[in-house]
DNA sequence: AATGTTACGTTATATTATAACAACATCCCA
DNA sequence: TGGGATGTTGTTATAATATAACGTAACATT
């Protein structure tokens, strides 16, 4: 009956950032091969660089960063690719900023709830079974089968609370 | 210490949709005079488009169906017009639909949910506490100040669900 | 009426996303 | 191992949603 609560709480400004995009990489590639996914070079390259900006990111904005190390791509390139690692369960859409961000629990087709913070752009993602469990309440006194659901919480995280009052 | 726990059901099919038109519109006529905001022809028209619509609509849909009246008007027209009837809390935008649709408690700025049918398109409104607090207390365990919330389920409507086994 | 403010009209453009089809790569198995 | 099926990417064009910038008109107040 335990359902997970993890959080990936707001990064700390000290961690070691390198490490968590490897070790995502990682993580995802160990979970394609064993689900016969292809991970193949264009979509490796997307989810490496979904990590890299470390916060939400934009389709074109991924786009840019892909011509600028040479590769030929249009939107339909790097659009393609989203679906697929979204599909996959690699990375989650946030409806409310058109953007992209890394899933902390890869393949596990979790409800997600995000915290964003409209200062510093990060993104906290959650899964609170209490949230869940209200949601899934009210479908069931409607008779609503719940398929999709966009959790999106925007404010002001501690650390730019912290930071903002100079 | 009693909280709203509103719900606008999903309509039922039978409903006087024409009177519940004209309510809203009442509601927001006194609601705009009591607060000083100005509710000009073409804000209203563009409310009373919303409610005729039944159902979260797009602000193409509305531009066109105001141009179809004879009405000249471009892109910021509509949106400028949905811009005033959103801060005065007037109408919802639904996020993942990139559509608009009335609100039900107008002028209350709630905190809201919608349970959106991908079949039919109707959006139910909903303001439940329970979910509402347990957004709060993730946020005071992150330290995060919430500004805006974007609660939005996708799926089947109890009368959609019943009238697809044919 | 003069003035400031708010709303609206108008043109252009930004931003996000998809359609359609061709070229290429990979897989599978006969 | 060759050849068809399938899946992936390239390419061009366009759809769908939203905003910038600036001028004009309406309105409100004095």
């Amino acid at each position: 009956m335990s359902r997970l609560k993890h959080t990936k709480q707001f990064p700390a400004a000290d961690h070691d950032h390198k490490t968590c995009i490897a070790h995502a990489l990682q993580e995802a590639e160990a979970y394609c091969k064993q689900r016969g996914l292809r991970l193949t070079e264009l979509r490796r390259r997307v989810l490496e660089l979904i990590w890299a900006n470390h916060q939400p990111v934009g389709a074109y904005d991924l786009l840019e960063q892909l011509t600028h190390e040479g590769r030929k791509a249009a939107p339909p390139t790097i659009y393609r690719s989203l679906d697929f690692l979204m599909q996959s369960d690699l990375i989650h859409r946030i409806t409310s900023l058109n953007a992209y961000v890394g899933c902390n629990h890869p393949g596990l087709n979790h409800a997600a709830q995000f915290f964003i913070c409209e200062d510093c752009g990060q993104a906290a993602e959650m899964d609170d079974a209490k949230i869940e469990s209200a949601i899934a309440k009210d479908a069931k006194r409607l008779g609503f089968t719940v398929e999709k659901r966009t959790i999106e919480v925007a404010g002001i995280c501690a650390h730019c609370k912290h930071h903002s009052n100079t």
